[in-house]
DNA sequence: CTGGTTTTGAGAACTGATTATCATTACTAA
DNA sequence: TTAGTAATGATAATCAGTTCTCAAAACCAG
């Protein structure tokens, strides 16, 4: 979907339908493709899906660099963050083995700052 | 539930009821009774939810000092890990605030590294 | 057009986690 | 003990997200 690469960040299958539908209360759209299309992605690699709340996985562009997320405690939306952290070494402990990180910031992203 | 003080990182209701439940065949424990106690212990403040993956939430003492946690992806136990990373502020865009922040490390635990 | 294949939308069905129900059991105080 | 109250376990019910079903619509080559 042509859609998420021009997010902000990604989005859920709610999301999506929601977006997709907006401005054309006419043509309606069904979950059910959504879910189809969405899965194909990720089946083809060029979508990932990633999970930053319990019930509400998210789908991104599989060809994006490195990132992290910020989720909006207002509006939930999810936004895509620049680089990472330096230190994340520091924190495992003797004998794991770290494959993969996440950050997740919290918070009031700008427009729900300004709205309130 | 004093269970919960002595593990190793936070647990799912489902994990607490086998943890519970071993080396008590007869004694059976309900799994109502382990969301009531959860509910209970959160709603009077000496637990936390913590939501690591989707469909799995798992509580902890609410008194732990500020750390992150390790996901095994093999044998999906959460680990507490000490500390945290220092450059958050510096992923944060403009006009965004943060209110607060996770780091959750995955790959292999000790145990399944030895194992496998 | 026309027959045949593919995609779609609406809604039913499913899934796993959580909550509610209710009869039974455990506990408390007199 | 004993009556009354609170806690427990088994299971049904609920819930949100996701997948399945299938007839209708769209597409396509001839």
């Amino acid at each position: 979907m042509a859609a998420l690469a021009s997010a902000q960040g990604p989005m859920s299958a709610t999301e999506l339908l929601a977006k997709l539908s907006e401005g054309k209360p006419d043509s309606a759209i069904g979950i059910a493709t959504i879910y189809r299309s969405l899965k194909l992605g990720v089946e083809e690699g060029r979508l990932v899906a990633v999970e930053l709340e319990s019930g509400a996985v998210r789908y991104e562009p599989a060809d994006l660099e490195h990132h992290h997320h910020f989720l909006c405690v207002e509006c939930s939306r999810a936004f895509d963050l620049k680089g990472c952290v330096s230190d994340l070494e520091d924190l495992l402990p003797a004998g794991f083995e770290m494959t993969s990180h996440e950050v997740l910031l919290h918070g009031k992203c700008q427009d729900c700052r300004r709205a309130g």
